[in-house]
DNA sequence: CAATATGTTAGTCATTTGTCTAAGTCAATT
DNA sequence: AATTGACTTAGACAAATGACTAACATATTG
């Protein structure tokens, strides 16, 4: 298959079939052969890569949550308002459906379910995802004013968190009912948010709003 | 195995089988033989009674989704006020968790991604229950003086199903952190919408709050 | 060029899989 | 007690599975 390059080509073919047919079949249904000929690649290679298809799983989870996790941190470290994060981050709902990204992410959860192995690693992508949100949260609730008393910032997180997953598993099972009318609720809220915070900060100074432009 | 009694009984001794199998390995490592050991049966049985494993699993599927859609309805038609309605939903949570439930539904809907014909029957039962939890959320948002512009219904429902899937989920992969804080700000939330309510009702006339005791 | 490490192939192996059948058991009805 | 029908059993079958190996190809290095 990959002569030219060196090890790695191959392996990464593999990790992208594996991917694809997560998509498409789901864990349960992916056998040696099926990885292979999706593959486009002989059969014992699988068991000279990998050994077994239980530490390919496991490669594929590895590689797939180190591009997640740098995903989310780029987007959350971004110079920007943190109303845009926020849509960056919802459009990604769209967008992840479409390529496939959420069935991969979910498909390696419910394997992940019945092999403590991988449930430890999901357990820490789990808490990056946490940290990085927020560290985007805890200045922004700030700003807009919100009371942390009432309103802590590790539970709007988890909030956040618990619903995005929700919102996902909902989608893969076709079901999208609500799902607008709620990330619409969202946005307004922060829009209004944001409207208080810029009257707020002309009240005592608007030196710092009109220097911009 | 099941002698006493007419076809019902051995029937039952598999689906109840097949349930614990989802809790302990997973779907993808249920076979046949493996259900008709775990239920004390002989192997021939299965065909039998369900014909193929793919049918055993839709039997599971609506006898199980059958039980869930009865209690959440339940629950909800009581005549208690919405707090209490609430509390007990939450209260689920734990309960589900250590029973096994959430690892028998979450393992259907893993299922079902790669299954069609589970997809339909899953989204059905979503229907039923955000039908369900939005009869009673009208009312309360409506006692509780929100504004419903603002927060439609069907969205503070979105927000309920998503975060309640996203937390099971959490949970499944051994993740607990923010759970207890987001509950708690939810749960302090209800009960100073109950107090602002009760003063709002003193207000115009506390015939309706005195005459009760 | 020879030697060596690396990558690939085809094919084998013992198990396990889902499905199905023919023979048997047993209780209720006639 | 014979017959009927529902229920159960042991066993068989082809097909698929994960794991493994010995031979072959290729590229790199000395």
């Amino acid at each position: 298959m990959a002569k030219p390059d060196n090890r790695n080509t191959t392996e990464q073919v593999f990790l992208d079939a594996a991917e694809r047919l997560l998509v498409e079949v789901g864990y349960a249904n992916i056998t040696t052969r099926r990885l292979a000929e999706e593959a486009g690649a002989n059969l014992g290679l699988v068991h000279y890569y990998f050994g077994s298809m239980e530490q390919l799983f496991i490669r594929v989870l590895e590689r797939f949550t180190d591009r997640l996790i740098e995903r989310q941190r780029g987007m959350y470290a971004a110079p920007v308002p943190f109303i845009e994060k926020w849509r960056a981050a919802m459009g990604y709902l769209d967008e992840d459906l479409g390529s496939g990204y959420q069935k991969i992410w979910f498909e390696l959860q419910a394997l992940a379910w019945n092999r403590p192995e991988l449930r430890e690693r999901l357990a820490h992508v789990r808490r990056q995802w946490v940290a990085t949100v927020t560290e985007a949260f805890g200045p922004a609730m700030e700003e807009y004013g919100l009371d942390t008393e009432r309103f802590p910032v590790a539970a709007m997180v988890a909030l956040v968190a618990t619903f995005n997953e929700g919102i996902i598993l909902d989608r893969l099972g076709g079901v999208t009912e609500g799902h607008a009318e709620l990330l619409e609720m969202i946005d307004n809220w922060l829009v209004s948010l944001e409207e208080r915070k810029r009257e707020k900060n002309k009240g005592m100074g608007d030196d710092h709003a009109s220097a911009h432009s």
